[in-house]
DNA sequence: AGCATGTGCTAAATGGATTTAGCAAAGCGG
DNA sequence: CCGCTTTGCTAAATCCATTTAGCACATGCT
């Protein structure tokens, strides 16, 4: 109970040296000129004892807290944060780095709290993570550590991690072709204002330019693209109901996995087999795309390897600016016909 | 850019006090004899020059970081985390404090050193959460701070935060009754092993017991109880469609979403509708209940508030050990037939 | 006047590490 | 043997806020 914490003046007492020499040994300085006797004492001490720095007193002189601020808009809201986080913290463990995870809701206030709380305790960098991919409002305060933009960019922070999306908007459209389908291909989630980068980030637009463009390289073009504005289930069941009614398409391409749910639910009730007469491909791999029968064929967004990059970068030595772009997996499941081969 | 962080002593030097008497003031000391005066010169030079206090150094000297850990097994793996860590957060966010999010994956090398890293920061409190709940393991090292287990216990902690797994199980078969449905009622993922509390913890096994225990009273017995070890939509749909070979059942308690979901994957491929034919209800109320057509009426498991209540219980003066168990709340959608009044 | 009490404030110690500046002894060259 | 460098190590300052101990002055009471 009463047992204080072992401090370096302990372990040094027991080596029978200075705890300058404690310190200079426990942190592995290079350019010292210590014993190799003086090493090994110090370190049998401190294994002895049972030493463990104490963060706050190391922070306080170096003004480095080995720990990091995730600073995101949503935290629970979309399942695609969970990813995030995991990536990050399994990053920022490797790095013996500590993570602390706060939430803003968006709102301005809460994200200046955000970000004095995080800076009063010395963290070594920031990550902004945006949930809903976009240009973040990052609150103009004196910020005097690195920060990296995560799935969303700031004009103020050039560096930041996004899905590469514009691939990722090729591959769908590459594996309908590759599958042996070049006709009555139909778009569903398309949104204009997306597609112009005004309402989310211009991330979704990339997939959009992606898609078009595969789809002009493969000479097709879509039978119907059907619009919405929000990726929900409903909307893709009743957007495919009413594509039903006057025609039957190959292939449904979805912007989203909840949309591609939708549609399959309203091709169940109209007893459309997939994928023999109804092909689907979407993009998230979200939980939902392995539980659907058959099991949905999906572009995934990387967030777990998202999450580590971004704190990969935010604690490397030599930053560069840029936009690092993470490859989208095509997850193969059974809602494209086995075609190619 | 070189422009330092204000310290107090920059706040006493421009009230044209001693920092003793800035501290005391900004601390909000109650028995000082400080002048209003005083008190008013200390605030004004610490808005004029926006000091922020250095929480390392106060944590230094205090031993308190105004920090909390919640150290977990697995964060992303299930979609219950991000619930857990979103209560917390908003808890911790209200009371001034900031989280530390830690996974362990439940790895017992890995928890010690989750709980190290946190004890090295000072944090004032530990939450244990476990995603499946359970007993869980918590390394034996000094813990000098509160700790509070959430959704699992511990033999040595005994403050917990669990899901009123009992009540929520009698309201399941309430809500059945009460929807006029007194027989062929089907209960879908038995486990025997959960059932006796051993394979996970007692809060599954109190469900069974809240499912029975209202079932006798209604003085009802299951048609059948299918069972399975994990409670994954493909094992819902597997047990429904063999159940639909010899019978047919009136309704169908689930014992989470996801074998729900199965279910309804089966029925509507028998063309059974929802809920005129079966009905359903089900706990955890997953995003995916909300997808499903119609939406599934279930138990839901309290997330959030289960997370911000064991922020509460950690950081609140006095800590009466107990279980909380916090209410399921019952989440009304199309699965069940309108019938009560 | 003399003494206790109260008021308003501060000097200095403290927490535990890192880091600067520098000391003492040994080694080396001439 | 003297002066210079190298080796091996340490005293003390430092980071910043909190807190203990206590000073100086005013007031009240007898």
């Amino acid at each position: 109970m009463g047992k204080k914490r072992v401090t370096l003046a302990d372990v040094a007492r027991l080596a029978g040296l200075s705890t300058t020499a404690a310190s200079m040994i426990l942190t592995g300085r290079p350019d010292t000129r210590l014993s190799p006797e003086a090493h090994k004492k110090v370190h049998d001490a401190a294994a002895s004892l049972g030493y463990r720095p104490n963060v706050a007193a190391r922070a306080l002189r170096t003004d480095k807290s080995r720990s990091i601020a995730f600073i995101s808009d949503y935290v629970a809201t979309t399942r695609f944060a969970s990813g995030l986080i995991r990536g990050a913290l399994s990053a920022a463990e490797q790095a013996k780095h500590v993570m602390l995870v706060l939430e803003t809701g968006g709102e301005p206030a809460r994200e200046i709290q955000a970000v004095e709380t995080a800076l009063d305790r010395q963290v070594d960098g920031l990550i902004f993570a945006a949930m809903r991919a976009r240009e973040v409002f990052v609150p103009d305060l004196a910020i005097n550590v690195p920060v990296v933009m995560l799935n969303g960019t700031s004009a103020r922070f050039p560096i930041s991690v996004l899905p590469a999306e514009y691939e990722g908007g090729r591959r769908a459209v590459e594996l309908l072709v590759s599958s042996g389908i070049t006709k009555d291909i139909v778009l569903l989630g398309h949104n204009a204002k997306q597609e112009e980068g005004l309402f989310r980030s211009e991330t979704i637009s990339r997939r959009f330019m992606g898609i078009r463009d595969a789809m002009a390289d493969a000479g097709l073009t879509f039978a119907a693209e059907l619009s919405c504005w929000n990726w929900e289930p409903n909307f893709g069941y009743d957007l495919t109901r009413k594509l039903l009614k006057t025609q039957r398409p190959r292939a449904l391409l979805c912007l989203n996995d909840r949309l591609a749910f939708g549609a399959y639910q309203a091709l169940g009730e109209a007893g459309i087999r997939t994928p023999e007469d109804v092909a689907l491909v979407s993009f998230d791999n979200d939980e939902l795309a392995s539980y659907l029968r058959p099991g949905l064929t999906t572009i995934g967004l990387p967030h777990e390897e998202m999450g580590s990059r971004a704190v990969e970068l935010l604690l490397a030595p030599s930053r560069i600016p840029q936009a690092n772009l993470i490859d989208m997996p095509v997850v193969m499941r059974g809602s494209l016909p086995r075609n190619c081969s």
